[in-house]
Formats: C-alpha cells, sequence, structure tokens
DNA sequence: CATAGAAGTTACCCGGAGTATGATCAAGCG
DNA sequence: CGCTTGATCATACTCCGGGTAACTTCTATG
C-alpha cells in the first residue's frame, strides 16, 4: 500500500543534505545484505543485516516491508549478476564456433551453450556457497502467498527464451517450454546443491557430465514424440 | 546424546498400564504430525502438531530431539509410503513389458520404470500438495550442521540402484551415478513444483514430457561420452 | 513400602520478525 | 527568524515459535 513512490523530485525535505538517494540507498542495503549472507550464511537475522549496513531494523522494512520483500529484491540482484556472467560466457563460447544451419553443427551450438550456462552457474556456486544456498533455501519461504516465487522461474523463463531462438519459435509447445526450462533449472539446483557439500569431483568434470544429460534431454524434447 | 535407549525390554516402570509402547507412540506421533501438515500447511508449528497428537511440546522434543530431527522422521515416513506406492506401479508397468535383452526392450523397460517413477511421484504431489511442499522446503532447514539431507539423498540413491540393476553394476561412474540421479529429481521436484502452482495441463502430459526429458539424459549418459 | 526411571504437563527462556513512538533534520512559508 | 510539514532514522517494544527446566504422576522392581 505504499504509494507514495510516485512522482516525487527525489530531493524531498528530511533527507539529509549529502546523504544518498532512496535508490542509491537501496542498492547499498541489498549490497551489504548479500555481503552479510556471503559471510555469515543464508540465516542471516535482520539485525545484523541492517548493523552492517550501518543501520537499523525499521529502514530495511521501510525499504522491503517484509524479509520476504528482501529475499526477493535479493534474488533478483543476484538474477542480474549471474546473467552478466552468463552472456559475456556465452558470447565467448558461441564466437569460437563456425557459423552453420545443419543439424550437426545446431547440435554443437546447443552443446556449447549448455556447457557455458551450466559452468558459469556451477562456478557462481563455487565462488561463494553461502549465497547459492540462499538461493536454494530462501529463509521464510513455505508460504505460497507471498511472491518470493524465486528465481527458479527467471531462469526456466531465460532458458526459454534461449531455447526459442536457437530452434526457432513453434518448435515447442508451452508445455514442453515449462517442463523443459524447470527440469534442467533444478536439476543443476540439485547436482550443484550435492557437489557444494562434497567437492570430490572436479568442476569442469561435473559440467560435462551434466551437460551431456541435459543436453540429450533438450534434444529428445525437440524431436517430435515417438512414444 | 541421549543414549538411553539400547537393550531396554520395552516395557519399563513409568509407562501407563494400557498406554501404547514407546514405538507406537512414535508412530502415532509421526501420522498426527503429517495429518496436521496436509491440512494447514507445512509451517505447521510444534504447539499445532503436538496438540492434534492430544499431548504437548515436550513429549515431541523427547522422541525427536529436534525440529530437524521430527522433520527428517517425518520425511523418512514419506519416503517410506513413496516407495510402497512406487514398487507397486512399478511391478504393474513392468508386467505388462515382455522380457528380452535386445537394446530396444532395454529401452522400453527404461522407459517403463521411468514413467511409473513419475507418474507415482506426480500422483503423489496430486494427492497431497502440503506434503509435498513440506518435503520441498522443509522449515528450519538452511543449515547445513543438522542432518536433515532430504529425501533428496534418499531419492537419488534409490534411482542410482534401480539403473545398477538395469544395465549393470559398472556401467556409471559414481560421478555419473551421482549426477544422473540428482539432476532427475531435482528436475521433478521444479516441474511438480510448477505444476502444483500452475494446472493447467493434465498429469499425463506432465508426466509424458517429463519422462522423455529424463530417459534422453539417462540414455545419453549410459552411451560412453562423444563430446 | 520405598526407590527408580520413564512419561507428561506447566511455565518459562530466548531469539528473531515486525511495529509504534518519538527524536531529528531539511525545505518552504509567514 | 520561527513555525509547520514531511521525510528519515533509532529506541524500545510486542508477538510468536523453537526449545528447556522443574515438578508431578505412574508403574515395575527389590
Amino acid at each position: 500500500m505504499t504509494k507514495k513512490s510516485v512522482g516525487v523530485p527525489s530531493h524531498r525535505p528530511g533527507r539529509p543534505k549529502g546523504g544518498p538517494s532512496r535508490d542509491e540507498r537501496r542498492s547499498e542495503l541489498i549490497e551489504a545484505a548479500l555481503g552479510v549472507i556471503s559471510r555469515v550464511g543464508p540465516l542471516a537475522s535482520m539485525d545484523e543485516i541492517a548493523e552492517a549496513a550501518g543501520l537499523t531494523k525499521p529502514v530495511l522494512y521501510r525499504h522491503f516491508g517484509d524479509k520476504a520483500g528482501m529475499a526477493s529484491a535479493l534474488a533478483a540482484a543476484l538474477g542480474e549478476r549471474l546473467t552478466i556472467q552468463l552472456t559475456t560466457s556465452l558470447a565467448g563460447a558461441l564466437a569460437d564456433l563456425p557459423p552453420g544451419r545443419s543439424a550437426v553443427r545446431r547440435h554443437a551450438r546447443l552443446q556449447a551453450i549448455v556447457v557455458a550456462a551450466l559452468d558459469a552457474f556451477v562456478s557462481f556456486v563455487e565462488q561463494d556457497p553461502n549465497l547459492f544456498r540462499f538461493v536454494i533455501h530462501p529463509p521464510g519461504a513455505a508460504d505460497p502467498k507471498k511472491d518470493v516465487i524465486a528465481l527458479t522461474d527467471r531462469a526456466a523463463d531465460a532458458i526459454m527464451l534461449v531455447l526459442r531462438a536457437e530452434v526457432g519459435d513453434g518448435q515447442l509447445s508451452p508445455v514442453q517450454e515449462a517442463v523443459v526450462g524447470r527440469s534442467v533449472v533444478g536439476g543443476a539446483y540439485a547436482v550443484a546443491e550435492w557437489w557444494d557439500r562434497d567437492r570430490s569431483v572436479p568442476r569442469a568434470k561435473l559440467v560435462d557430465e551434466l551437460s551431456a544429460f541435459v543436453v540429450a534431454g533438450i534434444e529428445a524434447s525437440l524431436t517430435p514424440t515417438k512414444s
């Protein structure tokens, strides 16, 4: 209901003189929160986050309304980061491939895309396990009433878009798109979660095995059902 | 550390005369807890569960030690149920298939197994969404110190065992087994979670699409890497 | 009968989410 | 300048759920 954030001239009475604007402050808070979670783990309390930001709890609640709202904002920020990392990784991988439209070329492109994406994801898990754990288990979730539908949906949508761009628009039915996207994301989550506990296998091998599974699944969904 | 539960003759002083034995009581508690969670959702409080069982909180803690311990017990019970439902479903599906050892027979068997398993799982989600949500988001998790490693591992192990039995023992490397198992389980979780929110597609179709993806992934992991 | 050991309940503690209240500051207006 | 207004922020609270301490009750055993 706090719809006061419309059309205000960004410098209102009450704001400290040289202080940050509302959006700057929001970014600071998100950054601080991610730092704390990265350090102390996914169940950092709101007090800890506020203290790390040099502020107190009510400020957080003014900005995010809820702990779930805050988790949602953090998830969005993480999604942003991962997207950037992923697109650069993708661009590099695709630049190495000769263009072409044959079936084998299409397979090679798909393979390269999947490997690059999964490698970027697993690298993220490797670099910051606590942030990954936060993504997997957003605290205060488990109730479907809030809109913390997590980045699973975002990621699934992104996969869907990439697939559409690769194989043409009407190739997959909406159901197939949903199932394939969720399968890939969920499988990657589960494998990464296991790897996060048991790092007994190098990253490259993990990505290879997972990619083989995923690519085959995608290809199978692309060919018409032969049941 | 309460290791007093060793070698006691099951009828000790202190127990009410006609009352249930310790294991019976434990089963009652689990049953009551599952009932409450099924009714009020996955974030039922310990007080609610205790009240539903006609008892009070300390009894629960005496039996399960912890909320995580309780969640672990509940997960085990659910795993038991699902396993039963699954094996019967599997037996029925496999009975319809003619035996044989050719590659196409093997593919048909694998397909039948995967379809039956996924159908049993999705049926479980359909019949009791709240229990499924509890499985997905065990409350009080997010800290790796407790042993609530969830049934993801159990399920992944079960898949691994089935696969070994189907394709022979040394066919898959340990890493492959882990990756395939987690991929299947995680993908099924994610797809089911989406379907739980958006039931816009009949169960059979969902299972078909998911099975196609999973079977292809498994088959690909079985064939030696062709990069 | 007295003792022991287990089951149960009441009443509490503790920590984290979320909020009511008041202090403080900056701009605008007389 | 003095006053009002509207915004930020901190102190200090309430509320609720997980977990526990202490006491009572009961049954079997010596």
